[in-house]
DNA sequence: GCTATATTTTACCAATCAGTTAATTAACTG
DNA sequence: CAGTTAATTAACTGATTGGTAAAATATAGC
């Protein structure tokens, strides 16, 4: 998976990175203010590799301050994600209508495209 | 992966499974309609699982007509997605600004939270 | 019933993922 | 310097993913 958009989204299914990327939108963390949450049902390399995926997607980025990595949120690959998802929303909603307009004529399907 | 959230995230971080819904959002198409620009690059039985993927997450419903199995999008879990997005690019970009309005007066940073 | 078309299922494989423990690196602190 | 805290890296493992080829299922049409 090269694409940053897959990037995106593949780092955003997983609920502990979500809950990760929650806990960063109230604002700069450590890692290990980041992990505290988690070390009940993981440990701390789990969280850091979960963290290494949200970097490699562009979501977050690290700084360096003593032994500290101070993480921050970054908007820049989530408007993408949400640019692609509204384009077909859109496309999406107005399918339904259409749906909601045909329904009353026709009842699904003889077959589609090329049936040569 | 269990969540719903998880899944349709999941489903989407994929391009062939991305360009698969784009096709859709032009309206509904048979499996092999779906599947005739990948075949250069995968078998059907490949398109059939993506297929699969995209509608276990519930962003796809295929129906029965004849041998075919017309597919269609479901604008549910993608609104869900979509909001889940929004919510938080919007704490995003919040934070940001308040970024910009400090950026003058500190400089990253100390440890933060508990540090005991 | 036989044959063709559309699609799925099965069985298998290699690569990636999410986690582990143990060891390592980096920086502060007494 | 010795010790402590913060975080990462290394090496390993089991589960999941994405693909394949071959067989099976479903339906239509002669």
């Amino acid at each position: 998976m090269q694409d940053p958009l897959s990037r995106t989204f593949a780092a955003l299914s997983d609920p502990t990175r979500r809950a990760m990327l929650a806990r960063l939108s109230e604002g700069e963390a450590n890692v290990s203010d980041i992990a505290q949450p988690f070390l009940k049902d993981m440990s701390l390399p789990a969280v850091t590799k979960h963290l290494k995926v949200l970097e490699n997607a562009g979501l977050i980025s690290k700084g360096r301050s003593a032994q500290y990595r101070p993480c921050r949120l970054n908007a820049e690959p989530l408007r993408e994600a949400t640019d692609w998802m509204e384009t077909y929303r859109i496309a999406w909603e107005e399918q339904l209508d259409r749906l909601g307009a045909h329904l009353k004529t026709k009842t699904a399907g003889a077959p589609h495209g090329r049936n040569k």
